[in-house]
RNA sequence: GCUCCCUUCGUCUAUCGGAAAGGACGCCAGGUUUUCAACCUGGAAAGACGGGUUCGACUCCCGUAGGGAGCGCCA
């Protein structure tokens, strides 16, 4: 049988990173076996789920590409079906009301936590009469978990890891108002899905145990567990605001590839020998849950830059051209520097980004950057100077522009080697070195200090606006 | 406090009892060069600590320290 695998992440918010790597990891797991990848969303917190932060967990998994099979399991729909197997439970005996007020559990709890004693339900309705129940209190249905023995979870990744029953509690099934609590609507779920393989952070390994109980008392399969460390900061504790971002789709503001997230995010925590940039399908090809490690990782943004820095490359360039033109309008809200400025494309950007889109990919780490590089080609209006190239831009470095005018208008051919061997030739007339001229020629071409070399700069913006933007700036 | 998990260069990791402990990012140096990159070459950099087991431990066991997670009528 084809393993069956879920992500069942709480909408409260964005799609977070540690929450996407798990999606990841279940995805290609399916993929790797032929298996199923299906989607619930855990809103049974009424108070914190909202559908804005439903549609943007779709919207992180669809821009990470990872697709998931049929339709989202809603499991604030399943109630009554959970419902239903706490009413099995208690007629088989395997669960019972409970009738503590919140006081009562508080005290209790507080009696634990000064005899230095584990902080654990102590069952006192188990087997107590109902008459014994305070007026006006709702009953929550526990269940009746085993007092003596152990709980075993072969799981995947971390092992076999046992439990004591002692260490186990009677679980909350179904609140005191009758809705299902989250331990019991994932098992439940889980089951009903199908489900054969459960990917999740290692923060769930206790819960593990726990689940299994209600597996037991319901007799059903037990899934496999495969639990996966965490990701922390770049400082080693758990990954917060303060670290930057959290949610997938910053990521995507920030000038990340979906499919560099995707080989950072596979390497982070498993691993395929020395292998360091795989493709999406070779992720697919080679990942298995023994490849998965057991210590937490930190987010490294160095690493993931550098991986991006490489997809950005290696990107078709006509694709990653259209990617380009379509980020440009977007600049004033991704990067600083163009902050309130308004934007409008050149009638000639397309077709220079596409002839310079080679030369600027080596320039980027980020899609901002590679953005940022090509305003200067793609954007319409008087060419922005910056305070560096403007310094580059001395009186005897315009005159030279000036002298640099003439022999590139005698230029027939307007390619890179014939533009080359002119201003070579007038280097070297004047004694000096070919960086000598280049460099105020970028400043003039681009505005800026750093760009693509000069003579591609100069085909791509054509005869007329090269030799336009250079006499703009000579004198 | 109780339970569970983790611990190889700064970071991500390879190693599955016998290797000079390998790769990658970052860092440093050099090369190439019209800038910046890209690219190429080289370098510094690691088995937390203490006990065992073994002919032999990074690898297996125990302990210590450090880190993480869980202990809800949250998910």
């Amino acid at each position: 049988m084809a393993p069956i695998v879920r992500f069942a992440p709480s909408p409260t918010g964005d799609l977070h990173i540690g929450s996407a790597r798990t999606a990841l990891f279940n995805w290609l797991y399916a993929k790797h076996t032929g298996g199923q990848f299906l989607l619930r969303i855990e809103d049974t917190d009424a108070e914190r789920s909202t559908t804005a932060a439903i549609d943007a967990i779709y919207e992180g998994l669809r821009w990470l590409g990872l697709a998931w099979h049929g339709d989202a399991v809603l499991q604030s729909k399943r109630a009554p079906r959970h419902r239903e197997v706490v009413e099995a439970m208690l007629a088989a005996g395997n669960a019972y009301r409970c009738y503590c007020s919140p006081a009562d559990l508080e005290e209790m709890r507080a009696q634990q936590k000064a005899g230095g004693l584990p902080m654990r339900y102590d069952g006192r309705w188990r087997d107590r009469d109902p008459a014994d129940a305070q007026a006006g209190v709702k009953p929550v249905i526990r269940l009746k978990a085993p007092r003596t023995g152990e709980t075993l979870i072969a799981d995947q990744v971390q092992g076999d890891v046992r439990f004591a029953a002692e260490q186990l509690d009677d679980m909350v099934l179904l609140r005191g108002d009758g809705s299902p609590t989250y331990m019991l609507a994932v098992v439940v779920d889980d089951h009903d899905m199908d489900i054969t393989h459960i990917i999740r952070g290692v923060d769930h390994l206790n819960n593990a145990a726990r689940q299994m109980q209600i597996y037991l008392a319901m007799g059903w399969r037990v899934p496999v567990f495969a639990h996966i460390p965490l990701i922390h900061g770049p400082d080693g504790a758990k990954l917060s605001k303060r670290h930057g971002a959290q949610g997938v789709m910053e990521y995507e503001k920030l000038g990340y590839r979906p499919e560099a997230m995707r080989n950072y995010l596979a390497k982070l925590g498993w691993a395929h020998g020395d292998d360091e940039i795989f493709s999406t399908d070779q992720t697919i090809q080679w990942f298995d849950l023994p490849g998965i490690g057991r210590s937490a990782a930190r987010f490294d943004y160095d690493k993931l830059r550098s991986l991006n820095g490489h997809y950005i490359q290696s990107a078709d360039p006509a694709q990653l051209a259209t990617e380009v033109l379509a980020r440009v309008p977007r600049l004033p809200e991704l990067d600083p520097a163009f902050a309130g400025q308004t934007i409008a494309l050149h009638p000639q950007a397309a077709a220079r980004i596409r002839t310079l889109i080679p030369d600027l990919a080596k320039r980027a780490k980020d899609m901002n950057e590679l953005a940022s590089n090509a305003a200067p080609f793609a954007l319409a209006g008087p060419l922005p100077v910056d305070a560096k190239a403007e310094a580059l831009l001395k009186p005897e470095a315009r005159a030279l522009l000036g002298r640099l005018v003439p022999v590139l208008s005698a230029v027939n051919d307007w390619s890179v080697t014939a533009l080359d061997a002119a201003v070579r030739t007038l280097a070297e007339a004047e004694s000096l070195k070919l960086g000598d001229v280049a460099q105020p020629m970028r400043a003039a071409l681009t505005g800026r200090t750093t760009s693509p070399g000069v003579f591609e700069v100069l085909v791509a913006l054509g005869r007329n606006e090269g030799l336009a933007r250079l006499r703009a700036q000579a004198r």
